[in-house]
DNA sequence: CCTGCATGCTTGACACGTCAACTATTGATG
DNA sequence: CATCAATAGTTGACGTGTCAAGCATGCAGG
């Protein structure tokens, strides 16, 4: 470790140095995607729908007409199934989703994007995707492909 | 934008491609975050705290004798009032702060790391550190540096 | 002084995220 | 066929983020 306070260690005004290289980087991992976690947030609000219930909007248009089971989603997302109920039912009462029980298996229920819901998704792209790339537009594309290689070995070292 | 799929397409079995590599770095930005915030979770949860929880405990600790009021507290986290007040809720009734109004200005509130508070802390320093460590051990030094680097010019463009 | 605006929280309401416990089905096994 | 474990979801409870409102307290001007 260096002696130095680094740029991190001014922003949230801590008088210890990090403990560590590793402290310091976590803590920036979190701070920075808390940043563009409301960066995106602010586009949606508008919309009226969370960046959850967007994620589930999009996953679902991906899945086309064959629908999705619950958990499938989850999946697809970094979340427990509880919350996914809960979620759906939350764009069911907005009427973005529909859901039915599999008749194939009853103990599945599958979930498709109603009309309004995916009207609503096409409708964001554009917008969201302005969204994305402002919110790393800082970097050149050399270091945004530096970024990406990197996050992708932080995920691959958590199995 | 490549044609080929990426390995965080395939993460999240995704069909169609990602619109822009902005979008493809915010998706991987967030649930990398993801990750690692569960990583350290799990070092925290024998203690009973969470990781916000331990957060506030940290820097009461950077804080020193003199207290700090609780909006200083949310100055410091990226994060709005209500939800500070309601953590050092939770603190109080577990006796690792303690909070008073202050006698020059009784709009605010002071708070304090209580004995056991401390040693809370002191406790879950080690573990912490390794955690923080491993979570990012799979980069080498260099990396580790570049990413650092990479993230805070995400932050230094978001103002 | 007294009024009125700013500051520092606190409360209420709602969306998540997570765990543990529970229900309904399915499928494999004896 | 009866049973039992595994699978797919749901529900309850609690911690956390966020917004909008509300309540003191402090302060600046008239």
């Amino acid at each position: 470790m260096t002696d130095e306070t680094s740029a991190l260690q001014r922003e949230i005004q801590q008088r210890r140095p990090f403990r560590s290289r590793g402290q310091e980087l976590v803590v920036g991992l979190l701070r920075t995607a808390d940043l563009v976690r409301r960066a995106v947030d602010r586009v949606l609000e508008p919309y009226d729908i969370t960046p959850q219930q967007y994620n589930v909007l999009r996953i679902l248009r991906g899945a086309g007409d064959g629908g999705l089971p619950t958990l499938e989603i989850g999946g697809r997302m970094l979340e427990q199934a509880p919350g996914i109920t809960r979620l759906l039912d939350r764009l069911e009462a907005k009427a973005l989703v529909r859901r039915e029980r599999c008749p194939q298996d009853r103990r599945q229920v599958l979930c498709w994007l109603t009309p309004a819901g995916l009207a609503i998704v096409e409708k964001l792209d554009e917008p969201i995707d302005d969204a994305d790339r402002a919110a790393v537009a800082m970097l050149c594309a050399e270091d945004q492909e530096r970024l990406l290689r990197l996050l992708e070995a932080i995920r691959a070292g958590h199995h």
